[in-house]
DNA sequence: AATGAATGAGCGTTCATTCAT
DNA sequence: CATGAATGAACGCTCATTCAT
């Protein structure tokens, strides 16, 4: 059984996700977490015994969430076809993105710390790797999929793809109509999310069971 | 004329580029990097005017470089019919994506200072998605090529997945059989390079002229 | 209500004010200020803000002090004749002087910032002036001063005076026999309070009254 | 014979002089300086020594000026009658430390270099309080002054004054009517002259000759 | 269990000065 | 003789953390 979070350390964790996301882990002060969640600023120290490790549980907090998730979907769908799942796992990977963006836009440039924390989003990794593996597999038998390209550069498509959206708001936002920001973000996950299931599924050399 | 650099300049460009990489800027001290550079602490404001002003020519002097390595490139290849283009365009960004990727690894992060910089940025991936485009439509003309994705979903898609696998080299590298770090990147380029071309062509409908 | 300052605060201050005195406020550095005062250089800004609004903070301090010690002085002297209330006043102030002549000797000199402190030490003298004024008038009703200099010309002689003494010792000193420093200020300021008395009430056109 | 400075040296202490007085001998940095006397800023090193040696340069060459100053004035005067000469040579001191306002308004504050500096001053004192204890001796002998003060009170009385004026500008300016910085200045030397004159003939006892 | 006070270390920057030319 | 480049030291300040309560 992992480390479990009290409430009061899940504020700490969520306020300290967005200011990071936005400002960088060096860029945040611990007083400007501490000024936010309306906490004292020594509680970030005794509640995680440093910055660095309040990072680490940040990471181990979402990254968790995050699997958890990820298994739990998987479970629903498993009894679709194989195109069907594919495509609701591409959706979903993408939709969890947009929806902890603040974290991932981040996560993979601050990894300094733990190394234990490396190989938990590796092992997140592995775990989706699998899953996209063995639909390709499936969709083979079944005759939907023509080519079997490898999980890992199927992975890395999809998040790379979001992420790069995500990440250069900038240069993507010209290409989408918006209004606000937060309307910016529906719509960039819509138009990334056709574009990759595209990609994918002509990647796979898909064509309708007949 | 823009600005020029002197020798001593790009050196201290270019630790602070690798060190900038590695830790994020606020994670730089001015002191490390004077340090490594072997120069006073004293330079980095007497050359660039502070650390921030330090950045932005970090940016214009990488962003520039990889504009004109583009462009030239570009004519080089004009000549060719558009599948051999679009092959060897998605090659070199990537190649340049590797080659620059302390650069290309932190940039679309650590941007908050000068928005002037975000456009610049930006007017590089204008000319990079104007001429996927044009390739794009070539390659209909000319029967090769069937669907026509947009630009910036291609763009998205080269850069996204190149630059996820040097941000995940923890994830990536299970994937990739190497030796030293150097190899490592070298195959990571090579294996990013294959599928990402896999899958370009795929959801450009490439079938070879008759 | 205003701002009341804890004991370690006034310690700094006071440290401060010596020092200030000495060198000047460019010229006096907090890790000085830390040091004599026995405190962390960092509890400066802490306690003050920063450099700049502790020396707010000494100003406003010391001419609060000044202030109340004024007009408490006025109120025990009220019902003496104004020849009397005139020279307990003059002997007065130079005696507020010369205690706090660390702070008097660079106020005025050290004035960029706040201007609200300005204010605040204009409206100290406006009160001293006031209280002039006054006593010339009643001193002409009762006969015993037959002229009437502007009140800020007879502040201005006994503030003028006693600072010079105080910022010029090396001249002074010369013509004052004494022993050790605080010898020489007692002496000091026993001389140039004879003298601008002598200068302030021949001034004043005083005759004693028949 | 003392040390003669060259035209570029002069130059750089006049606009020293003027910096220096109204932001402080810290305050002022010898990049403001050599900005503003349009040299190279290793000049002021070079051509003094150094920033402290520049400022003893500049005190020197002031006070001899004065000096020289002084000395020809009193020359010229010698032949009235007493009463005539203290009432010029109180203008004329007064008329002096208004012109030089920017030096007399800082130097006493800024001393911590040279002691020879502080002889050089108190010299100066010497040779204005000489002449004033000759005038006033003289004019007890014709019998025009009545009281014989001390002359180092009476130079106190007259530089106390003026300076405290020239400082205490936020103080003084509401007595004294006035469009523009330059006319205030010459304003209050006005007033400050006419009052100071008072106090020093009511002081010695002046009454007119018979 | 929680906090306000206090700390030492390090930050980016600017300083007066020196040095090679 | 004069200067632009470069330097080490010090600047005021903010940092994450500790400690006494």
């Amino acid at each position: 059984m992992e480390t479990q979070f009290s409430e009061k350390q899940i504020n700490i964790l969520e306020v300290a996700e967005e200011l990071i996301a936005k400002k960088g882990f060096e860029g945040t002060s611990v007083r400007e977490i501490s000024n936010k969640a309306k906490i004292n600023v020594a509680m970030i120290s005794y509640y995680f015994g440093s910055k660095e490790k309040m990072m680490g549980s940040l990471y181990q907090y979402r990254v968790k969430k995050t699997r958890e998730n990820f298994l739990e979907f998987s479970e629903i769908i498993k009894n679709g076809n194989p195109e069907m799942q594919m495509k609701e796992i591409v959706k979903f990977i993408i939709k969890q993105l947009f929806k902890f963006s603040y974290f991932h836009g981040f996560v993979t440039q601050e990894l300094r710390a733990g190394d234990n924390l490396k190989i938990e989003l590796t092992n997140f990794y592995k775990i989706t790797t699998n899953k996209l593996e063995e639909l390709v597999e499936k969709g083979v038998t079944t005759g939907v999929f023509t080519h079997t390209p490898k999980s890992e550069d199927l992975l890395t498509l999809i998040l790379g793809s979001a992420l790069f959206v995500i990440r250069n708001k900038n240069f993507y936002q010209q290409f989408v109509p918006h209004q606000s920001e937060a309307d910016y973000l529906k719509e960039a996950e819509k138009k990334v999310c056709t574009s990759v299931l595209l990609s994918i599924f002509a990647t796979l050399g898909y064509h309708q069971a007949s």
